[in-house]
DNA sequence: TATATGTGAGACAAGTATGTCTCATAAAAT
DNA sequence: ATTTTATGAGACATACTTGTCTCACATATA
């Protein structure tokens, strides 16, 4: 199954949509469903993953996949500390999907997630652009990075969340995140 | 199994402590697995509930009970808006071990907690709470309620998360979260 | 002490998931 | 056109989970 057949591409790409649509609604989804949702046979889907959680893994680094390609651009511009961490969220925001696979996975499937080693790099970035923004005053330098770090993701996946229930736009989720994240909920004083 | 004997009363609370420990890690743990964790046999534990739903409904339940104590203190309070929110969170934040489990069944088990009529009362007080707030001007009027609401309950979820895990102590996180939550990340200006 | 009741161990049935394998068929590759 | 290869359908073995039931035993209760 070395992808040389467009037959096997189709199939292969067809599973891992089917995963990425149902999983994170149904994480105990059994195969044979993934398979139903993919309108491929499941002997098919063993043909392509040896287990259930290689199919999961394979997910996982295709959703690492378009995160990793939804931030390409900041590799040219430069940024650092908060306008870096603030230009994520604007990149990373039109993936929602793909985080929420991500997102429900985050518990059960830390040891799935620490896997890839772009999930350390892309967390080493983060503490990095943390700690950019203590040193130019954008973030207290009494909050530890640990709590502004799960703060951030957290407030990334809320404002997902908010997105796919329909309650606001991209735009206005941007808006909200960045805002409450820098600013809080209170007035300007 | 009417409570009338020591034994029954001692099998029911191992049987929802074992859940209430294992169910948060382990969401799909079999009760095989909660029953050997409680030391009881698995037949027991048949007896006291008649099937795996009705196990989680009841730790639910038992939750809810420990959550609606600790809040009991606000009733002669008379707190409103921003002060009530912060007396919650404060109440609330020692609480962490306990109700790691409703955080665990936030998403999966909506329709389970929905199901307690003390869900929907929580949510409207604290929907009040935030329209209180709005009033006195400690929080702006033009954030979406539901989008304070839900950036409130993460950050709850977060510091017992990061209190869990022993990263830090409860009054260090009622601390951050209280400041994250109203001033933001920033550095007073 | 005598009775009532909860318990543990284990058998049991039914259902379901995982993973392997075969074979005829259809569609790619050459 | 011929060969190669992926697929679908389904049988099959294995294992696990749920839920029920029985029986001997231990422990509360009266």
């Amino acid at each position: 199954m070395l992808l040389r057949d467009k037959r096997a591409v189709k199939s292969r790409s067809a599973l891992i949509e089917a995963g990425l649509a149902e999983l994170p609604v149904n994480p105990t989804a059994s195969l044979t469903e993934i398979a139903e949702i993919a309108g491929i046979g499941r002997a098919t889907l063993y043909r392509h993953f040896a287990s259930r959680e290689a199919l999961v893994e394979e997910i996982l680094a295709v959703s690492f996949d378009d995160l990793v390609n939804a931030l390409m651009p900041m590799e040219n511009e430069n940024l650092r500390g908060k306008k870096a961490m603030l230009r994520a969220v604007e990149l990373m925001m039109p993936l929602a999907n793909k985080l929420r696979f991500l997102s429900t996975f985050w518990v059960e499937g830390e040891r799935v997630l620490s896997k890839d080693p772009r999930y350390a790099m892309m967390e080493n970035e983060t503490i990095l652009a943390i700690e950019q923004a203590k040193e130019d005053g954008d973030i207290r330098k009494d909050m530890p990075t640990r709590w502004v770090m799960n703060t951030y993701d957290m407030l990334i996946f809320t404002a997902w969340d908010m997105n796919a229930r329909g309650e606001a736009s991209i735009e206005e989720v941007t808006r909200l995140l960045a805002t409450t994240f820098f600013e809080g909920v209170s007035p300007k004083s």
